[in-house]
DNA sequence: CATTTCAGATACAGACCTGTATTTGGATAC
DNA sequence: GTATCCAAATACAGGTCTGTATCTGAAATG
């Protein structure tokens, strides 16, 4: 699976480079057959797109694709696995890398910055597979835990930030993690919607001032703030802004 | 268009309350087909629905579709034109209603509140109509202008709180605006994807703690932070964190 | 090399979906 | 009340997609 790809009939490919043993050829067509079907959900949406133009854009034709596949679900499926896996493993990366806010912040920006250029069809594919997955019943809990464990990722390299400025969280670095990790999420929507009203770097940016407000937070907790306020509506336990109370059950 | 609604065929309905005028019957068969169209989206997708769906959902057949709507895209249109149009409208009230940031903040408690219910179905045509409108090249910019409409009622929103609170933003308000509104969409996902992660408030929570935040950084501006830092990768001018240097150009 | 095996190509049958053309029956107009 | 009109139903012709069943030729095996 090194040299090769060109996208025809792959027998060719093999007789220039290497000769594929059976096994390693099913893999790259396997292999070949996801990164046509990502690039097609991404453009046409996964009910958009027909297992005919996944192969034919492949280079293949359907009898490839069932052999390698029980059908369209089972692809997409692993397409989901394969996606949220780079996903989490990016975010742990980024956890284990960033020793202080700064450090950090630097690794998001150039992370956004690699990313900006591809982020329309990146983000469409995102939000395909997660359509997917909120409408299975069975794939959602899936869905939920790799996300949880990007977020927990976040949540650790956040807890090491703030020790290392050696300032108190705001709130419980889990919930700051949630807010920060939405906040990319929604900025990067806005940003393909919008590409005017945003550059390369604001999410970044965002992310950043949002660090910052954090750290005066920590540093001035209580404005005089209205002193009354009943608060009407605030019984839960979970998102309360209030100081620190700090672990919840997050796994 | 009051009484009425067995969505049966409609004929009999009219029988019982009052005899509708051709073109009243018209508007609410159209109205129907929109409604189930929409209903169908969120749960299947776009794609993922066929015009013979949405027609037997309503309790109609494809005539009656084919007399309303040129065909499956053209209804697509007018769903996202309704769909924006009222989400700017409640983004508008929102921004007509809040005083205070308090008062402000209350509202949108209660608005999650009372969208969570339905918040996954609505997340999912939002996000269907999203995706649809970002693969048209024409749809695009229009649905860019309504989205930016949407901003700029909730940056008028926070001017005013701002102001009401005497404190200067720490930032130009589009952005905060920007920032937020995107905070809330991320969050949104993050419920639907997450339900346990987070409670009804949470949007609400993040929300408040973002505005106290920024209020703290106002009082408290510049933290101490390595004096160096030869800030490598920032020249542009939207996004910048840095304090206030008002409007850009939001239309 | 001869034989077996299997990845992928080809052929086919059934389901579904779209869009148009035609029909029907209640509303409107006189 | 009769004639007209039109919203919606019905009928139909084409197209596309899916999944399976069968075929083919190159790799594996000896």
């Amino acid at each position: 699976m090194d040299t090769v790809s060109y996208p025809t009939a792959h027998q060719e490919a093999i007789t220039i480079t290497k000769r594929l043993t059976r096994q390693q050829s099913r893999e790259l067509t396997r292999e070949q057959l996801l990164q046509a079907a990502a690039e097609l959900f991404a453009e046409h949406g996964v009910n958009g797109t027909s297992v005919e133009q996944i192969v034919e854009h492949a280079g293949y034709t359907r009898g490839a694709f069932y052999g390698n596949f029980e059908g369209k679900h089972q692809l997409v499926l692993a397409l989901l696995d394969q996606h949220t896996q780079r996903e989490l493993e990016e975010m742990q990366q980024l956890s284990l890398d960033a020793g202080s806010f700064d450090n950090l912040m630097e690794h998001l920006r150039s992370w956004y910055r690699q990313r900006d250029e591809t982020l329309g069809s990146w983000l469409a594919l995102r939000t395909e597979l997660w359509l997917y997955g909120l409408r299975d019943p069975e794939l959602l809990p899936v869905l939920a835990v790799r996300e949880r464990r990007s977020r927990a990722a976040l949540a650790q390299a956040l807890e090491q930030g703030f020790a290392a400025r050696s300032v108190a969280p705001p709130a419980p670095v889990e919930f700051l993690a949630l807010v920060m990790y939405s906040l990319g999420d929604g900025l990067s929507i806005q940003r393909v919607l919008c590409p005017e009203d945003s550059d390369i770097d604001t999410v970044a940016n965002a992310i950043e001032l949002l660090m910052r407000s954090w750290s005066a937070l920590s540093r001035n907790p209580a404005p005089a703030e209205e002193a009354s306020r009943p608060s009407p509506g605030r019984p839960t336990t979970k998102g309360r802004t209030p100081s620190i109370e700090k672990p919840e059950k997050n796994p």
